[in-house]
DNA sequence: CGGCTTATTGATCCGACTCAACGTTAGTGG
DNA sequence: CCACTAACGTTGAGTCGGATCAATAAGCCG
């Protein structure tokens, strides 16, 4: 990641809703994200969409265009967005200059693919109740890797998005999130959110405490 | 794929139900099948199992172990499976000596992702029939393009793997196979399968026909 | 041949979806 | 700055797809 942004040549902002890319397009671009969120999809031919992911500082976007040379999946910014972007077509000739980069960037892949796994994991095996604990947890845990509050915090996505993410209808998230309330497990105001007791919260989700 | 069966190290065989690999396992070897199959799978702190894909022979197994130096997920023989083992210790040595070699796995990894795309897109959104009828369309695909019959195959995984991989009960499998053959659109007996009227099937799946 | 695993089918139940109505907030332009 | 509007969030009622439980059949292998 430091490798990445030492070599970045351009910056640019994104407004909530603005493409960063789409499904399709000609790969050009590597993002690296500096400020804001953005979250990724894919879509069916006929048009249903699934949100692979929401993406924070720090993080990398559209290495999985490499194989095909076009983006696979769509990226969307969720509020004012900075990225740094880097040209596909200069990525080789970095690699040249800097033997390191593309362990980094395997490593950046391999990382994805295991939280694709998570994901699928989640979709494929968890109540709806467990997908809403874990993913609440996984902010948190998020949050205080990056020195934020790990219980309390502001969603930069929509109950909408978290249903499609979690594979679970909008409504469904809006009840078990007043379940949990009622519980006193946490305390939502639209979208800011409290985890109160994240002991509990990880006994719906059923998972080891944090490694 | 080339390039790394060309400085493969051993060749070794496993038997139905052995494993090439388990999740925590320390990163020693990267996997290329030859012949036979595999599946991979993760699983959750409290024992569920999701299936994360079927492997044939020309794929390449254990590239998300880079990241953190330790296998995420475990590879298990369907039957008796002939494998390709390079040593993780030498690919930083083998990447030197050959340049395009991390050109080669960064593809193969950014394929995965899009690959694991797929299937969250399928655990998400889709409807038990169209998760089975897109799964034999997928199988169907993948033995023409080794010149196998894309319409008479054995399934080298049982249903519960199946229903399992597809996030839905095994029980379910059986009644939607059944289904489709009362429809005309297959016929099974026990593992082989036939697909009668592609077409159809297709059309039970939503998809674009092939590209 | 007998025990074991895998597959199939039936009956029942429940979690989550859909449809619908309503409340609330943020963003827009006058 | 305020009114208006569109987007977002919440809650309820009713339905259904698919899970679960249970029993039986059909291969498979020693």
């Amino acid at each position: 990641m430091t490798l990445l942004e030492s070599i970045v040549k351009r910056k640019e902002t994104y407004k909530r809703g603005q493409l960063l890319f789409r499904a399709g397009e000609r790969f050009d671009f590597i993002y690296a994200i500096r400020g804001g969120s953005v979250k990724t999809s894919v879509c069916t031919p006929d048009g249903r969409v699934q949100i692979t992911g929401f993406h924070i500082p720090g993080e990398v976007l559209g290495l999985s265009a490499l194989a095909l040379g076009q983006y696979s999946s769509e990226a969307r910014a969720l509020e004012t967005t900075s990225v740094c972007r880097v040209e596909a077509a200069r990525l080789d000739e970095l690699a040249q200059k800097i033997p390191s980069l593309q362990y980094q960037m395997m490593k950046i892949m391999s990382g994805q693919i295991r939280q694709d796994e998570e994901l699928m994991l989640l979709l494929g095996r968890r109540s709806a109740e467990e997908r809403l604990a874990e993913y609440l947890i996984g902010l948190s845990r998020r949050f205080a890797a990056r020195n934020f509050s790990p219980t309390q915090f502001n969603l930069s996505m929509s109950r909408g998005d978290i249903g499609n993410y979690l594979g679970i209808a909008e409504e469904t998230v809006c009840r078990i999130l007043t379940r949990f309330q009622n519980a006193g497990m946490i305390a939502t105001q639209r979208r800011h959110v409290s985890l109160i007791d994240l002991r509990q919260l990880e006994a719906v989700a059923r998972m080891k405490p944090a490694a």
